[in-house]
DNA sequence: ACAACAAGACCATTTACATCA
DNA sequence: CATGATGTAAATGGTCTTGTT
């Protein structure tokens, strides 16, 4: 279905390489060659003379030229014989991966049919076909995987500089006057006027205090409400199938356990760290299985899309 | 409807060879 | 010329899916 349609577009080119492929190398067969590459470019054109000898265009000789001289002159009556030399493994012909590569691009799977008549074309056995293609998504997932860890290693370093502000500024704060590290109590703060810079934190922390004595009077809040539709929605938002930078959180092999949880609580007050953790771990998640809140079959999808 | 089986596709890994610096 | 590094065709062994009996 797919593949037929799309692919039979490519026939008259395969038709002109096989037929290049077979015959004897002239000139004009060369220029029909290289010509069904709609870009065919310098480079592709010196890659196929680096392998072929141009040469001897008129000397009745194949474009398979990788096969030495002596062995051509035994097997020029029998191409097969001669190109499939047992136990000899044969680079395939520039043309043969050009074109291969051209069919990979298109659909990086391979039906059946497409195969067999990619071998006709080719005129290579389909099981050649099959593990060329096999390699090929091989090289392409490792190129992936590739791209994929500089974005996350990217990521990994813009995070770890973050964190290490914040480091330095929880430090500096630690520094300022005592009365700020003393226990809050939300009222004093609301009759207080607040005095120094650090008015915000000071806000922010009795503000988040409160939050918390709301939740364990009613057993609910805003953010943790297990009755939710998100029940995990601090994973939920906080994380995003697709955003690498995110994905990366869930395996930092570089930071010890210590370090992660100084990280987590450096951004997070104390005090709601029994809830998240209450909140977290329920049914559907274990503790420490990884999965981020996402259900566990969308994940395997999440990077390999090829 | 269900289990057992075979065939084929795919993948990860390994091996063997070709090519190049 | 010999040699090590690299790229790639092919082999191997495993899993999974699909069709058949």
């Amino acid at each position: 279905m797919e593949g037929s349609g799309v692919y039979d577009s490519n026939s008259s080119m395969a038709n002109v390489l096989l037929r290049d492929e077979k015959i004897p190398c002239t000139s004009d067969v060369l220029d029909s060659t290289l010509s069904w590459v709609p870009n065919s470019s310098p480079s592709f054109h010196g890659c196929a003379s680096s392998m072929v000898n141009f040469e001897d265009v008129n000397t009745e000789r194949p474009i398979f030229t990788q096969i030495d001289d002596t062995k051509m002159e035994n097997c020029n009556e029998d191409f097969d014989v001669c190109f499939h030399q047992p136990g000899k493994k044969r680079r395939l012909t520039p043309n043969q991966v050009q074109f291969l590569e051209k069919s990979f691009e298109i659909e990086n799977k391979l039906e059946p049919e497409r195969k067999i008549q990619l071998a006709k074309e080719l005129a290579l056995q389909p099981r050649q076909v099959a593990i060329w293609f096999q390699n090929r998504r091989a090289r392409y997932k490792t190129k992936v995987l590739e791209k994929e860890y500089d974005s996350l290693k990217a990521s990994y370093d813009k995070l770890k500089a973050d964190y290490d502000t914040l480091c330095k500024e929880n430090e500096n704060m630690k520094n300022e006057p005592q009365e700020l590290c003393d226990p809050i109590n939300p009222l004093d703060l609301q009759s207080k006027k607040p005095t120094s810079s650090s008015q915000d934190t000071a806000t922010n922390v009795a503000t988040m205090l409160a939050k918390q004595e709301d939740v364990s009077s009613s057993g609910k809040s805003d953010v943790f409400d297990s009755s939710s539709d998100s029940p995990h929605y601090n994973h939920s938002v906080a994380l995003e199938p697709g955003d690498s930078s995110h994905v990366f959180e869930a395996d930092v092999s570089d930071f010890s356990q210590d370090e992660d949880d100084s990280f987590s609580r450096t951004l997070l007050p104390p005090s709601i760290f029994p809830k998240l953790e209450a909140e977290c771990y329920d049914d559907d998640l274990q503790p420490n299985s990884c999965n981020l809140g996402f259900p566990v079959q969308d994940q395997g999808t999440w990077f390999w899309q090829y």
